[in-house]
DNA sequence: CTTACGGCCTGGGTGC
DNA sequence: TGCACCCAGGCCGTAA
């Protein structure tokens, strides 16, 4: 699953290819999770590739036009669940569920794969600091901390559910949130208004540490996610929570749980991650001290 | 406005 | 062999 380790791991791969290369040629199998296919058809052939970037979950490729005019086009991409940006030689076999082809100048091959369409891709002929990207909140990594600490101030939702939230923080995903909490041994289902500022401050440690270790390894290689080389990342070895229900916990021995939160499975250690129950609510002296539900 | 939740998209994996 | 079902992330509509 492709968050912000993965995309920022995709997009290092493809800047030391992709800058600078002219796109000769643009082929589209399935376009249903196009946006504007025929601009794609139309605007790409010929362009030049700027720069790659990364915001949040997309990739950004930004376009100068063949045509001259310096408007700033620019490519996004999102990965979804599946999707799989590849450089291949000119003519290499084709993987099922490829949809989009771009020959590029020096004779490789940018290909677009993706088994369950959940990705996007649109083409944005004027500049990028438009609609879908501005709702977008801080990037966790150039967050500071009182930036960070402003941004979950008095919110009376889930922690996280907000660090799944993409106008919050941009990038962060399930697994990161999960690893985060772990680390910084916060319940999930806490209210961040209700988190003290030692824990809040533990929290941003965390999600630094975490998201520049998984980038470090080169993300978490959990289904099918590749690098722009098709190479997998080891990140997935250090995982403490994610997908490990029932197993103990690294710190603890306790058997890590599972719970739904802002629709989405939430890995956590029952005795390290204290539930907003077990302490936030007053309950008679004499109730004996009670483990889970 | 904020938050929670259900449903939808797709197809691989699982279990019967 | 077949098939119903679950699940994943983002997004949207709805309700409180």
């Amino acid at each position: 699953m492709p968050e912000l380790p993965e995309v920022e791991t995709v997009v290092r791969g493809l800047q030391t290819v992709l800058p600078g290369r002219r796109i000769l040629a643009v082929r589209l199998d399935k376009t249903d999770f196009i946006e504007n296919p025929e601009a794609i058809e139309e605007e790409l052939p010929g362009s030049r590739i700027i720069a790659v970037r990364r915001y949040g979950k997309f990739l950004v490729f930004d376009l100068e036009s063949p045509k001259g005019n310096s408007r700033a086009a620019a490519l996004l991409i999102h990965l979804g669940m599946t999707g799989k940006l590849i450089t291949h030689p000119a003519g290499a076999p084709v993987v099922p569920h490829t949809h989009v082809f771009f020959s590029l100048d020096d004779g490789r091959e940018l290909r677009y794969t993706d088994i369950r369409r959940f990705g996007s891709i649109r083409f944005l002929p004027e500049s990028t600091s438009s609609s879908a990207l501005g709702k977008l909140g801080l990037d966790p990594l150039e967050a500071t901390q009182t930036e960070f600490l402003a941004q979950l101030h008095g919110r009376r939702a889930r922690i996280k559910a907000l660090l799944l939230d993409q106008t919050v923080f941009r990038g962060m995903g399930n697994i990161y949130a999960d690893e985060s909490l772990w680390r910084a041994r916060i319940h999930p289902a806490r209210l961040a208004t209700n988190l003290r500022e030692d824990q809040l401050h533990r929290l941003y440690g965390s999600v630094q540490h975490i998201l520049n270790e998984a980038i470090r390894l080169k993300g978490s290689s959990i289904s099918d996610y590749v690098d722009s080389e098709g190479k997998r990342g080891e990140f997935q070895l250090r995982h403490r929570v994610y997908q490990r229900k029932g197993e103990k916990c690294f710190r603890c021995g306790s058997a890590i749980g599972r719970v739904i939160i802002a629709g989405r499975s939430s890995y956590f250690c029952p005795r390290c991650q204290r539930s907003p129950r077990a302490r936030g609510v007053k309950r008679p002296a004499s109730s004996t001290r009670t483990k889970s539900r």
